[in-house]
DNA sequence: TATCTTTATCGTAATATTGCAATATTAAGT
DNA sequence: ACTTAATATTGCAATATTACGATAAAGATA
């Protein structure tokens, strides 16, 4: 088919599942990146630092935002993009835990 | 088109899309979630646990190994899956050096 | 009001992903 | 050699993603 089974996971298999996915694609972590370099909201020239033209920057921004990586204020004409703070550092959590479980095991059994 | 521009973004960018990438299905987040519960190497028990078929599961698998997340060792008859340690301990890192650049800023302006 | 700027949406093409039945492969046991 | 068990591969259908040109929408500015 295509069609992720999403009612056969648990909520947080699902949740880091559309969290990860969200970061799966260069652009998006390049928007991330560039977030986090501007050291502000972005309001616009996120199209100028990317190789892409604007309509598919705009739908990686919707896709980030859909997630509830980033969100978007409107600041008169341009558009105010930040971080959601409260993302990432439940991603960080997510695999910190799994990273600490590996490291109690080691079963080097391969 | 649909295919990623990947030559336009930095090494470390394609890097953790990558991995993001391969952890974005609920499927595949289940199969590490399930490795790390069996504290050891799962031979063929997966298909099992997972509500899909066993097509569908050894693709999963292939792709989880072809991000370089698990490894996987031929056991005699069965083959021996298992996490890779340091994969995630480079996602854990990604994921905290975002987390900590954010908690830093404190530029609330959305 | 006319125009510019900024961002979103629509439409569409190319490609990728997801899922499974059928089949192949490989090793073990008989 | 034959059968069984475990896993991979192939082929295919359904759907999703990625990318962009054209166009729309909404506020700013002249």
């Amino acid at each position: 088919m295509g069609a992720t089974k999403t009612d056969h996971f648990t909520d947080k298999q699902n949740e880091l599942a559309t969290l990860a996915k969200a970061m799966g694609h260069p652009a998006r972590v390049a928007i991330i990146d560039y977030l986090l370099k501007v050291d502000s909201c972005i309001c616009g020239d996120i199209v100028n630092e990317l190789p892409l033209a604007q309509p598919t920057v705009s739908q990686h921004l919707k896709e980030l935002k859909n997630a509830g990586i980033i969100k978007g204020n409107i600041e008169g004409n341009a558009i105010c993009y930040c971080i959601d703070e409260k993302v990432f550092a439940k991603l960080q959590q997510f695999f910190t835990r799994i990273a600490d479980k590996i490291e109690k095991k080691k079963t080097n059994c391969c």
